[in-house]
RNA sequence: GGUCCGUUCGUCUAGGGGUUAGGACACCAGAUUUUCAUUCUGGUAACACGGGUUCGAUUCCCGUACGGACUACCA
């Protein structure tokens, strides 16, 4: 087998779309388990659809999910410039060799002569008009112009692009990795644009050559583009490199989770999850997209989640860690059918890593919260919260977000708790509880406890009627974590407070 | 419209000529818990349809339907 080298080509148009990140995880995952090479390639061939910003985010997106590229933007490596537009200089050789060899073509027609030819084909009842084998013929290019007219256009600077010479009739093969063979005949490929009049090659040329000049070894890439995959193959054939075209893999698409159709920015905005790895403000309308990391998604919980998302290690196995995914990624495995988005999955990932995370590291990203709110709190206590916040948590933020009552006594009670639970018995209880509480002398959840019991059973009260009432007046809320704990945490005086504060401000409502 | 790709529980999927069609998420129920959550146990739920091939098809073949991608001097 050849030396794997793969490489991750995204356009500079904006933000890392969460399908893009999928594709350059794939990529990687096959690199690191073949110990070959991860390349990263700008492809910024369309000056006008550049934006600024957008390579910086790409290459920040992939650091942070712990995608590491060996080779290209950012790194440098032996094919430098990984930049396209740097390279654009390396392309006109090869349309000219096309030329040269008679599979290529210079026409001059202008944008209006294209649009006419094609509003005549389209009267004529053509459905999609192409310039091809048979519509060439009758347009201004250097396979109808006579060979000094092209001289002269070409001296005088006429505006031209190069074309490829596509076959009337030819049987185009191509055997994906992930589909097998793939057939498309050459009449339904048209003429495509290699080279544009601005002088930069167009995706399919550029796109060809630089894998070609940097040796890569297998493209893995969206579906979106297997039906100009054929294009590629005949492109391979006629520069002379057929015996060093890659291997192709395409990927099925990241659906819509409702509904159908291509997963867009629109869905992810409309259901409330990121689309984008990184919070991206777009510098031309100057919106925001939140981004997965600020929404609290863990890098490896969201690797492990997209890794996922079209490909199974055919075991129940469900976590994996980067390194494992290495070691079990196969592009066999990787399924044909359009992938539905599911975000509960990828809650449930997070959760589930947020876990297995050790306590300190819990109670720090309480400690973050806390600073932002400008509030003190030592590590030994955070690390108490975080321990009994941990079941309940899928995010970090969820720790303060949560477990807000820790550090403010509650103003407010729920509503709904208050009308079922708040009665004559829990207020008999709760005043006789904090009494008893006050005078006692050390304070735990163990004395906590102890201390509720023998003031229920001293009242003739059940202790699960009132626990909601008591939760209720210490936290605001009729769900929670352990009450015996938080009364431990928050300390024998603030419990007082609270249930006094309680006590006079929530009416009685049932009897 | 044309070309190409696809179709197993609601979702992600395993499987593959003879299976009680398996798992996970979600959902529902029960148990545990002072509540919620967790945890545990159990449950509902799928081979798009029609023809072949075959003793037998969810699995192979062909159609149909449905879905998706592509159809630019964009990638």
């Amino acid at each position: 087998m050849r030396e794997v080298r793969v490489r991750f080509a995204p356009s500079p148009t904006g933000a890392l779309h969460i399908g893009g990140v999928r594709t350059a995880l794939y990529n990687y995952l096959l690199a690191r388990q073949f110990g070959g090479t991860m390349i990263l390639r700008v492809e910024d061939t369309d000056q006008t659809r550049f934006v600024p910003g957008a390579e910086e985010y790409i290459l920040k997106s992939l650091e942070w999910v712990g995608i590491k590229i060996d080779e290209g933007i950012g790194v440098g490596g032996p094919h430098a410039p990984y930049r396209q537009s740097e390279r654009k200089s390396m392309y006109m050789q090869y349309a000219l060799q096309l030329i040269n060899d008679g599979h290529a073509y210079y026409a001059f027609d202008t944008e209006q002569e294209l649009e006419a030819m094609r509003e005549r084909l389209k009267t004529a009842g053509v459905a999609s008009p192409q310039y091809n084998s048979i519509t060439r013929t009758q347009m201004r290019n250097s396979l109808t112009l006579p060979e000094d007219e092209v001289r002269a256009l070409l001296d005088a600077s006429t505006p031209y692009v190069i074309r490829l010479k596509v076959p009337r009739k030819e049987e185009v093969r191509l055997n994906d990795l992930i589909r097998g063979w793939v057939m498309v005949h050459s009449s339904q490929i048209d003429d495509k644009v290699l080279m544009k009049s601005d002088g930069m090659p167009t995706y399919h040329l550029a796109n060809v050559v630089d894998d070609y000049l940097m040796k890569i070894s297998h493209v893995i890439r969206g579906e979106e583009w297997l039906p100009s995959a054929p294009l590629h193959v005949l492109l391979y054939k006629y520069l002379g490199w057929e015996n060093e075209m890659p291997q192709f893999a395409h990927l099925p698409l990241l659906l819509k989770p409702d509904g159908n159709g291509k997963l867009s920015k629109r869905d992810a905005d409309q259901l409330g999850f990121p689309i984008f790895p990184l919070t991206w403000k777009d510098p031309n309308t100057g919106d925001v997209a939140v981004g997965y990391k600020e929404s609290g998604y863990l890098p490896d919980a969201l690797i492990n989640f997209l890794a996922f998302l079209g490909w199974n290690p055919g075991t129940t196995q469900e976590i994996f860690s980067m390194e494992e995914l290495i070691k079990t990624f196969s592009i066999e495995r990787i399924g044909k059918a359009g992938t539905k988005f599911d975000i509960h999955k990828a809650q449930w990932f997070n959760q589930q890593y947020l876990r297995a995370k050790p306590d300190a590291e819990l109670a720090n990203y309480l400690l973050e919260s806390l600073e932002q709110e400008n509030i003190e709190c030592s590590f030994e206590k955070a690390t108490q919260i975080a321990v009994l916040m941990k079941e309940r948590a899928t995010f970090p933020k969820d720790f303060w977000a949560q477990g807000k009552f820790f550090f403010h006594a509650p103003t407010q009670f729920e509503e709904s708790v208050v009308s079922k639970k708040w009665n004559d018995d829990a207020v008999k209880v709760l005043t006789a509880f904090k009494d008893a509480v006050v005078t006692a002398e050390a304070f735990d959840a163990n004395v906590a406890k102890a201390t509720l019991e023998h003031v229920t059973s001293t009242l003739g009260i059940g202790t699960g009627k009132i626990m909601q009432a008591l939760r209720v007046s210490l936290t605001g809320a009729g769900a929670g974590p352990d009450l015996m704990m938080i009364m431990e945490i928050i300390g024998k005086n603030e419990v007082v407070t609270r249930i006094d504060y309680a006590l006079q401000n929530i009416k009685v409502k049932v009897a």
